[in-house]
DNA sequence: CAGATACCGTACTAAAATAGTCCCATATAT
DNA sequence: ATATATGGGACTATTTTAGTACGGTATCTG
């Protein structure tokens, strides 16, 4: 849970292989080769990221892949979308639809909204961002993804 | 990918339902009445976050659950780490730890650092904030999580 | 034109994580 | 004593993720 899959991870490093468009090709063999992947593993995800336009393919001998455009407008999201496939969010978890009770339900609606508030957040990083990243570490401000209407300090409210 | 589990969200509806500490008690079964969730499952979730010290338990007849503290002492990273256990993090993606690539690896530790950025956000979300989430959605900023020494707005270096 | 190279798409298998259930032990109120 | 209710672990089922295989198509080279 809040892990980037290995899918993800994998597809990131075989970005990071690739020449931009036009100024040559990588075949998914020399990818494989590059990044100790296995070969048809390489070549699955290049065909999807193909499909998801972040990369450019050309076919036949002396094909190969590209970078669709530069690696700065490559967004993390993209990235994501193109290989977990678009966000799964959380249905509504009554199982056959019951909500009858507004707060609890609003409560499961929160961490959607969380899911979508970290994922606006990563299309704010690019692929470039994340092959210079260096140590240190910072926290973006999630709160502000939720922001109530009037935010109390007590909890006196949580009773049912 | 980048979702709440469900069970996540189970616990977060159940903790919705708790009295907090001192102002009574809430059986497995009368939550599970409340939440529309199968009565094995809560029974789970609260062993689970009690060990983990969401919630304080009482055995016995008349006995039941309680939020160990208020609502606004919760943080959303709590109730992930409690019920979706420690973030399991991409480990490195060469397969036999062949990591000569410096600048290829460092992507995928980049990603390593997106997911302790996002963590560290949940903290500073509180079971308060989430039961009061309204409608607006604000996107927090990631990319202070990688912070680069010194970020180009040119992919040339993305050449291998 | 022939053959080799390399992508395209889909279907399939395998492995792992998630979700959900069951049972027996223990503690407490009446 | 007995009914109620949590504690802990084992177990099964389901879903998701990861990885492989195969037949098809486009293009370069000679």
């Amino acid at each position: 849970m809040l892990r980037i899959s290995k899918l993800t991870d994998y597809g990131t490093l075989i970005l990071a292989q690739l020449p931009v468009a036009g100024r040559g090709l990588a075949s998914a063999g020399q990818v494989a080769g590059r990044t100790h992947l296995a070969q048809p593993t390489v070549s699955k995800l290049l065909k999807t990221m193909t499909r998801a336009g972040l990369v450019v393919s050309t076919r036949g001998a002396q094909g190969g892949y590209a970078l669709a455009r530069p690696a700065t407008d490559i967004s993390a999201a993209q990235i994501i979308d193109a290989l977990d496939g678009p966000v799964a969010i959380t249905e509504c978890s009554s199982a056959d639809g019951n909500c009858d009770l507004e707060p609890i339900c609003r409560v499961g609606h929160a961490w959607q909204k969380i899911n979508v508030g970290i994922r606006t957040a990563l299309a704010q990083v690019s692929l470039a961002d994340l092959q210079y990243a260096a140590d240190p570490l910072d926290t973006p401000d999630l709160r502000g993804a939720l922001r109530p209407r009037d935010r109390r300090r007590d909890s006196a409210s949580l009773r049912s």
